[in-house]
DNA sequence: CAGCGCCCCTGCCCGC
DNA sequence: TGCGGGCAGGGGCGCT
């Protein structure tokens, strides 16, 4: 149910469990993920060792001593530690064994997750090689959002959520951030001023960080929990409200489908 | 070639 | 209680 905070939580979650250890067998279920997973690999990753557990965007790698595991979680999916004695749910298409007891599984229903194996460098890999930066990096700042906007005519949310120009920023947080920087979903990119961007990316950053905050006070779950991740319970203020009350002019907050997907901001406020 | 829609899939909720 | 329609947190890809 990812966001880039639910990755980031997932990957602390399982990082410390992993790291160092040796796979010792991998059970596929169902291949048919958004692209298949390949069929030989448990031949990849049997008796490897896991190096680190690192994150690109929504992308997590499993780094090995030769190649690397690509996870994506796409809208549906989860990793959770398990025991080995935990009955097998519906649309538990992977696990990962670690040793007799720990396993790794990758549960995912509407199956647009990704689990894939690459040889070669894994940023040169064609997911992750066009990759924008990390929001939270230094990198992200306002003067590489405005030099970048500049010849960009799209509206400015589905800019914002489009990979090559920074990673990690879904839905929920787009509508967020707009939100709190006060600017209308639907302005063109380049239309937007650089103290105006200063703005944005500030509220971008401080909304994941947030959220990877209350999704950190979930990780004592991570082994043998229900593994939820916890941005349900936190204070959205436009996000799925269209109808409700502004929170902060009390204006009913309007609803339009910005690039196919749900888009909800205050006429008043956001300008 | 930037940028828009399509589409992969299951589950859930709502209205009838 | 059953069923059809619409919608869901992603994002690559094929068109225009």
């Amino acid at each position: 149910m990812p966001e880039l905070p639910e990755v980031e939580t997932t990957r602390r979650g399982i990082q410390p469990h992993i790291e160092g250890k040796k796979v010792t067998r991998v059970v596929v279920r169902n291949p048919s993920l958004r692209w298949p997973i390949p069929n030989d690999l448990e031949l990849f990753l049997k008796n490897k060792l896991v190096k680190n557990v690192t994150r690109r965007g929504k992308y997590l790698l499993l780094a090995f001593s030769r190649g690397h595991l690509i996870i994506h979680l796409g809208m549906s999916g989860s990793l959770r530690l398990v025991n080995s004695d935990l009955a097998i749910g519906k649309h538990d298409h992977v696990d990962i064994h670690f040793g007799s007891k720990l396993i790794l599984r990758f549960n995912d229903p509407r199956r647009f997750g990704a689990v894939l194996w690459t040889q070669d460098p894994v940023y040169d890999h064609k997911l992750l090689h066009h990759l924008g930066p990390e929001p939270l990096s230094d990198a992200f700042d306002a003067h590489y959002l405005y030099l970048r906007s500049r010849n960009h005519r799209q509206a400015i949310k589905s800019w914002i959520m489009d990979s090559k120009v920074v990673v990690g920023v879904g839905n929920i947080y787009a509508n967020e951030a707009l939100f709190k920087a006060g600017i209308h979903p639907l302005k063109a990119a380049n239309t937007i001023s650089k103290a105006r961007y200063t703005h944005l990316v500030d509220e971008i950053k401080k909304v994941l960080e947030m959220a990877i905050t209350r999704g950190g006070t979930t990780l004592r779950d991570f082994v043998g929990g229900d593994g939820k991740p916890g941005y349900f319970a936190q204070e959205l203020n436009v996000y799925g409200r269209a109808g409700q009350p502004c929170v902060t002019c009390a204006k009913v907050l309007s609803e339009k489908r910005v690039a196919q997907r749900s888009t909800v901001y205050c006429v008043n406020c956001q300008r």
